[in-house]
RNA sequence: UGGGGCGUAGGUCAAUUGGCAGACCGCCUGACUGUUAAUCAGGAAGUUGCAGGUUCGAGUCCUGCCGCCCCAGCCA
């Protein structure tokens, strides 16, 4: 026999007609007597190849009495279009080999489970036509994010993970780290980006961050993947108008490209055909006045807690930034407001559907003595900002910048329960394996 | 770190007042020439999270421990 054509499931239809072979691994196994059906999957998609008792040899009719659920298989036979198979695809199988048995103990079954279950055997869920979908979806969002900023003319910075004690302070990873004290995992790399956009002026950073928060809930993550936009000489206006020229980007990307896997978990269409621009804006302050309204005992002063966001959104069927915090609610390095210095210009945007903050955004202090002041008032060893305050003394600059969760945009747009399925292989308080 | 909940077969769960530990799915054996999580008949499968206590008798009641889930806080 000549040498086989390899074909990957996606690509069948162009191949009708012909022998071809398929690599892949069982999913399921039936028979009838004398027609057997083997379905698989290769990454692409999934076939059923039937095999007809007096059609192939007796030697591969026994073959398939032995295959078992996720067993590697090649598979060689005619590609025909047939109405009665999944996909209008099928192959009349003809030659079966047995690349990788797999044990009878394979854990996870065509049926429900458990999500304790599900997470522990992680490296086998994956395989999962769901959990397919999901990591098709991430992929188009990381290239359409790729492709956003590339077509924009931004520059990619990779900021380091190990670092001194710099940005945000609570919930750091430590390690040791030779003469030089303790290192710790990135919470950030705006300060970075800041510096970055001061050299390329259009900057995004795309890189893990690590939170040692013991938070317990399905928004977080002890280790996720942020997006940290930095452009010089954009105000917080045009900050804002990034951002939803940003998000609106990557959903409507993923309802052109990524339909069939939009469907394929059960994501209704209909919230994010509508999340165009311009989003909703509301000030802090109308907030406050807004939740109280609905009964919400926040006071001005006070971080917007869960039920408050709900209260917010709740109102829109499109994303809400509110801007302008109190300063004591949020980071040193957001610049004042002008127009009333108890706050900062910046901003959360608030996902529609309970799904929450997805980007913490602000303009940068760049006032050397303002921020100075700042570094003091929150008691931070400002020996540690000294290269950070420098890009303040040479050639100070209007800057803004914000951070986008790819997990929690991720389960946003796949309309997902919990975050640990918008990430491969989770990592949070009480998961650190597989 | 608070508040709530749950640990029973490989999986998902049931078990009345404290009274013989069960069902379905999966798995094994057999039948079936078009099945779609096939169907039908039969079979195997358990240290009831761990340690102690009460009782004639504990999955069930009591004490302690362990593990996880959900909500809140922290944030993206």
């Amino acid at each position: 026999m000549s040498s086989p054509t390899f074909a990957r499931i996606d690509e069948l239809k162009s191949h009708a007609g012909q022998t071809v072979t398929v690599r892949g691994w069982v999913t399921h196994l039936r028979s009838s007597g004398k027609v057997a059906f083997v379905v698989l999957r290769d990454g692409s998609g999934s076939l059923q190849a039937v095999l007809v008792k007096n059609q192939v040899s007796p030697e591969t009719w026994t073959l398939f009495s032995e295959l078992t659920q996720e067993s590697s298989i090649a598979v060689t036979g005619e590609v025909r279009l047939d109405d009665r198979a999944p996909g209008g695809v099928e192959m009349g199988a003809k030659e079966l080999e047995l690349i990788g048995r797999s044990p009878l103990d394979y854990p996870i079954q065509p049926k429900e489970h458990g999500i304790d279950f599900l997470m522990d055997n992680r490296h086998f869920w994956l395989r999962s036509p769901r959990q397919v979908a999901i990591m098709r979806i991430r992929n188009e969002i990381e290239q359409a994010i790729h492709d956003f900023f590339y077509e924009r003319g931004f520059i990619r910075v990779d900021t380091p993970i190990l670092t001194a004690a710099i940005g945000e302070r609570s919930g750091l990873f430590s390690t040791e780290y030779f003469d030089e004290g303790n290192a710790y995992l990135a919470q950030t790399g705006q300060l970075y980006g800041e510096a970055a956009a001061a050299a390329l002026g259009k900057i995004y950073t795309f890189g893990p961050t690590f939170r040692a928060e013991k938070s317990k809930t399905r928004r977080h993550l002890t280790e996720f993947w942020m997006i940290e936009p930095e452009v010089a000489f954009n105000d917080s206006a045009a900050n804002m108008r990034l951002q939803e020229d940003f998000v609106s980007y990557l959903v409507q990307r993923c309802l052109e490209r990524r339909r069939a896997e939009l469907l394929e978990i059960g994501r209704a269409l209909a919230p994010p055909e509508r999340e165009k621009p311009p989003f909703h804006r509301l000030d802090y302050t109308d907030a406050i006045t807004l939740i109280q309204k609905k009964g919400s005992e926040t006071k001005w002063g006070d971080d917007l807690g869960a039920e408050d966001e709900s209260l917010i959104v709740a109102d829109y069927d499109r994303p809400v930034f509110v801007m302008n915090y109190p300063k004591e609610a949020k980071a040193f390095y957001m610049k004042e407001n002008p127009a009333d210095p108890r706050t900062v210009l910046c901003d959360d945007l608030l996902a529609t559907e309970g799904y929450g903050e997805i980007i913490g955004g602000s303009q940068r202090e760049d006032d050397y003595d303002k921020l100075v002041a700042r570094i003091k008032h929150e008691g931070l060893p400002i020996e540690a900002y000294d290269w950070y305050l420098d890009l303040r003394r040479y050639g100070t600059f209007v800057h803004a910048g914000f951070g986008l969760g790819l997990e929690r945009t991720v389960a946003w747009i796949c309309g997902l329960q919990h975050i640990r399925e918008a990430i491969p292989f989770a990592r949070m308080m009480h998961r650190l394996r597989p």
